[in-house]
DNA sequence: GAGTGGTCTAGACCACGCT
DNA sequence: GCGTGGTCTAGACCACTCT
């Protein structure tokens, strides 16, 4: 039984969200899991129904819970959909959003580069898996991208030759690490294409890149992968909308 | 008096944001307008305060409306810092927010081309204000914008030849004109300089710079303003974050 | 029909700002 | 001390899903 203080720890329904995040980002309810009733929660914690709801709110608003009119609240899951629509904000110039085809060049584990341990928040020279891969968009190679991961939490990944990466990674880390990206920060320059990429992409060295510097993170704040991208705008762009 | 219909038109708190809504972007409560309490709103509608409170919750959600404990709940208001903060995503590589500078190039008032008729929701050939600016970050040519507003919604703007533009147009807009800038699209892409932009910003033609198309609008959704940016990423990104 | 979330009510007490 | 929003409760009825 957790106890719920009265008005020590703060309003109840931020300790009701608390218990109910920790319970979810400690893997004790996976994505996907269908969560207690509302009623049973409050009846469990010794609350009224309402202030589950409004703990229960909090977390919908945030895409860490679903729920579904008559059958329940369930943990959020990255279906393709969801993670295509969440996590990858490159559109068509006429607004369709395509599924991008991916082509690993290399998947190495090797040394964290100083900046990459920075951004990872690891220790000086830990391990980190880099995976570099082209993605196509409308059977155009499109995007260059370059993905590190903190080697310590992707135990097989990378070690076999012949392994196939899927499209959407973030699906990969969710079923088979029990990893799930939950929020992200995007850096976005301009930036002149190097030989390098300009060959894989088909352009000429020099041409303007749209790079995309991800660090993506889990519901805890942890972050757990590196991501830069290449992108060639001429036919597709980045969409932002705010309010 | 206004009527809300019990069950025929959708949930009541639905109908109240509604209403609240209307007075808004109607002009009766203008931005910085404190509202009735809760209480009041509940009496005046014949509804119960949490249903008022349900339609509140959604518009400070949604940046509409402000609360403040003890106070009241205002009408949100595009003060400078607001502006920036919502409006502005470029940062420094350190991380810092910086004031833009602007210096105006030029601002008339000239027929729309299509696109921009178009992008406005405006009938062919109207009339908009055409407004050419650079802005400076740490003190150095940044930023090169073309802004587009249809000329009917902004009747003195850009006839007198001596006139001074703010920093922040929104709150000129917001101050001067009554239109407040609820939500924007943007789409991003990375674009070779021309000679002029090159010229302005200082660089040599054809270096990459990040180019902003933005279409802002209303709470209600219209178009009123059309913006292309094309800002140097060399000490300052485009900084989106997502969950 | 039983169980779930979705909406709505009425009322309580607290924390805060003002005067 | 009064009025405001902030939290919390207890209970009602509705809409939906499943069996």
């Amino acid at each position: 039984m957790t106890t719920l203080t009265t008005p020590g720890g703060g309003p109840l329904y931020l300790q009701v969200r608390k218990l109910l995040t920790q319970r979810i980002s400690g893997g004790a309810w996976p994505p996907g899991h269908l969560i207690p009733s509302e009623l049973r929660l409050a009846r469990e914690l010794g609350v009224s129904q309402g202030t589950v709801r409004k703990a229960v709110d909090d977390l919908v608003g945030n895409n860490v819970l679903v729920r579904q009119q008559g059958k329940g609240t369930f943990v959020a899951v990255h279906d393709t959909r969801r993670a295509l629509f969440h996590f990858f904000p490159m559109v068509g110039d006429d607004g369709q959003r395509v599924l991008p085809n991916s082509r690993v060049l290399s998947c190495r584990r090797l040394p964290a580069k100083q900046s990459e341990a920075r951004a990872l928040d690891l220790p000086a020279g830990a391990r980190v898996i880099r995976i570099e891969r082209t993605r196509d968009l409308n059977n155009r190679p499109t995007i260059v991208e370059s993905i590190v991961l903190p080697a310590a939490s992707f135990p097989e990944l990378g070690k076999s030759r012949s392994e196939r990466l899927p499209n959407t990674l973030y699906e990969l880390y969710e079923e088979r690490y029990g990893i799930t990206i939950h929020r992200a920060e995007e850096q976005l320059r301009a930036v002149a294409a190097s030989a390098k990429v300009a060959k894989l992409l088909g352009i000429e060295p020099g041409a303007p890149l749209l790079e995309i510097t991800r660090l993506a993170r889990t519901l805890d704040g942890t972050p757990v992968e590196l991501r830069i991208s290449r992108c060639l705008t001429r036919a597709h762009h980045y969409q932002s909308n705010f309010v």
